[in-house]
RNA sequence: UGGCCCAUCGCCAAAUGGUAAGGCACUGGACUCUGACUCCAGCAUUUCAAGGUUCGAAUCCUUGUGGGCCAGCCA
């Protein structure tokens, strides 16, 4: 069932691989490190899986790790719904859960060890002076005037630094590296700052956190994480986590590999645009399904499933690139298309009489739950003389080719009768507000009937017994445009992103519907159940995509 | 002449010097109790450009062009 797919490797894979076989590494361990400072969206969905995938492929282990080494941005919710996030995707760190901040007394004596090699030493540039002595782009640097202290001053100091003797950005530990490097990184970078903080973790216990390119390779090195996989643009500061990993003298030291981060077209990543969307108060909140977030995705009706497939299709290279939002669709649909049921639904009812059946009849009809999945059981379905179909599967003078429902014309309804349409009621504003049809009892569905055949085939519910139900149509907040604000400093927003339909009729099966349960009413779209947030006394429902085409008037 | 990285169909992406996979999207057509699904067919004589090396180049070299990243005591 799985296409055959050609045994191609991505190029972390052959990177990995090669290290393998040349006995660079005995084993395999890769990493999640995200820093608590907000939620997962889909772009961290590649990165998951991607080490997750690698790890589970090489037989290697996958840490989950807080990159907790800013107090400042850090909280604990974000802790917990990334935890949530990850688990639902499925990728599983067992008992390996770390934070970064489990690791600073290692790092402290990371700190101190390189001072010894006189690799280090405490500056008291302040961050003004430390970014004009940097250089620019294209002129040296050029060396700090403390970059000459003695080993046992630096010790001193640093010493002093942790015990609490120096305000905040009075004094920070630098590596001793090159001022005059053609990469910016690599002039004498911060290792160490003084920041009074309660961290979240280690509470009010460090008044010095270590900066991410001295504290990352640590926490590499400490955890055994043979390919420590980022994004690209960590490029440039692969030479100093080699540096520290090198100075630091660790035996079998990870490697840093990098690959493009994953864009969608036609959704807003950019965490300015979501803050200023909840801040509006356009969207309801991060979560909102027309966003992006692992935790909106969710909302919307991905499953798991779909975000796998999804990612893998993607696959993994150094292009920045940007994917087809239809890509996403097409992955939910080949999820949900044989794992879901199919039921029927009406998005705009209009009344259909069928007047040759009996008043007060009500025939239960057995439905398979998925027709391309047997083992998916069936349900009964109420039908009787009054029902509902959707508004747009009636016309009063079809154009060429529409299949469905006409004056004169006859059609199945799905699962149940040919019916044939003999008359219809207009309003005085000339809306249709009524159908009459007779139908063929000798068609019922399962009877094996084959005198005839019909063209369409449409949805209906039973007017007496479907449940009103409200679908809300959501289109990705931003178009082409990629998130970029107008002339007015506002978001390029589609101002149809959100549609209501109050007054739709689903079966009765759906009664019950749990917010959990998803459902597919092929022919509409696809939809989900989502009741998280209704407001109304009806189910609510959310459709996730469109299918992938379907009949258009011109 | 600041450094690093990237460039293959509308969108992803293989091909590792041996004669351009695959998926999404799209377009026909068949089938159909969902205009879906499924099926079948069509979708790069050419890999950003121009030179060069080679029997042979998307792959190597040169020079351009286009795009991304870097001057936080953020990650």
């Amino acid at each position: 069932m799985e296409n055959e797919v050609v045994d191609s490797k991505n190029f972390i894979e052959q990177i990995i691989e090669k290290d393998l076989a040349d006995g660079v590494y005995d084993h395999v361990t890769t990493r999640f490190p995200p820093e608590p400072n907000g939620y997962l969206h889909i772009g961290h969905a590649k990165s998951i899986l991607l080490n997750y995938g690698l790890a589970k492929k090489y037989n290697g282990k996958f840490n989950m790790r807080f990159d907790d080494t800013n107090p400042t941005k850090e909280r604990s919710e974000f802790v917990e719904s990334i935890k949530a996030d990850i688990k639902w995707l499925g990728a599983d760190w067992e008992d390996r859960l770390f934070f970064a901040s489990d690791y600073f007394d290692q790092m402290y004596e990371a700190a101190i060890k390189l001072i010894k090699k006189g690799k280090a030493y405490v500056c008291d540039l302040s961050a003004e002076e430390i970014r004009e002595y940097r250089g620019t782009l294209k002129e040296p640097g050029k060396e700090s005037p403390y970059r000459n202290r003695t080993i046992e001053e630096n010790l001193e100091l640093f010493e002093g630094m942790k015990a609490g003797k120096y305000n905040d950005g009075e004094k920070v530990l630098r590596a001793k590296i090159d001022m005059a490097s053609p990469n910016i990184n690599m002039r004498d970078p911060v290792l160490y700052r003084v920041a009074r903080m309660t961290h979240h973790n280690t509470g009010d216990k460090w008044c010095i956190y270590p900066m991410y390119d001295f504290a990352h390779p640590i926490e590499d090195a400490i955890e055994g994480v043979t390919h420590s996989i980022c994004t690209l643009e960590f490029e440039d500061h692969r030479p100093l986590y080699e540096w520290v990993v090198t100075e630091l003298e660790y035996p079998q030291p990870p490697k840093q590999i990098e690959f493009a981060k994953l864009y969608l077209t036609n959704v807003v990543t950019g965490k300015r645009y979501i803050k200023k969307l909840v801040e509006d108060g356009i969207v309801d909140g991060w979560d909102d399904p027309r966003l992006v977030s692992i935790a909106a995705l969710r909302r919307r009706g991905f499953t798991p499933e779909s975000i796998r497939k999804f990612v893998e299709l993607c696959g993994v290279s150094k292009s920045n690139s940007s994917v087809d939002y239809a890509m996403l669709e097409y992955c939910i649909r080949e999820d949900l298309k044989l794992t879901k049921p199919r039921v029927m639904a009406v998005l705009d009812p209009i009344k259909l009489v069928i007047d040759n059946y009996p008043d007060d009849k009500v025939e239960y009809l057995e439905v398979e739950n998925n027709q391309e999945n047997p083992d998916m059981g069936s349900r009964k379905v109420a039908f009787c003389k009054e029902l509902y179909i959707d508004r747009e599967d009636f016309m009063e003078e079809p154009p060429k080719k529409y299949f469905r429902l006409f004056p004169g014309n006859e059609v199945r309804l799905m699962h149940a009768y040919f019916v044939k349409c003999e008359s219809f009621i207009k309003d005085e504003t000339g809306k249709v507000t009524e159908i009459h049809c007779t139908y063929d009892p000798e068609t019922k569905c399962g009877t094996g009937f084959t005198g005839r055949k019909v063209k369409g085939t449409i949805h209906w519910v039973s007017a007496r017994h479907a449940v009103p139900a409200e679908i809300r149509l959501y289109e990705n907040i931003v178009d082409e445009e990629k998130g970029k604000l107008d002339e007015n400093g506002n978001l390029n927003l589609n101002p149809n992103s959100l549609t209501v339909l109050k007054n739709c009729m689903v079966e009765e099966s759906l009664a019950d519907t749990k917010p959990e349960d998803k459902f597919q009413f092929v022919r509409q779209g696809y939809f989900c159940t989502d009741m998280k947030d209704s407001t109304s006394d009806n189910l609510v429902f959310n459709r996730i995509v469109s299918l992938k085409s379907s009949f258009k008037l011109k």
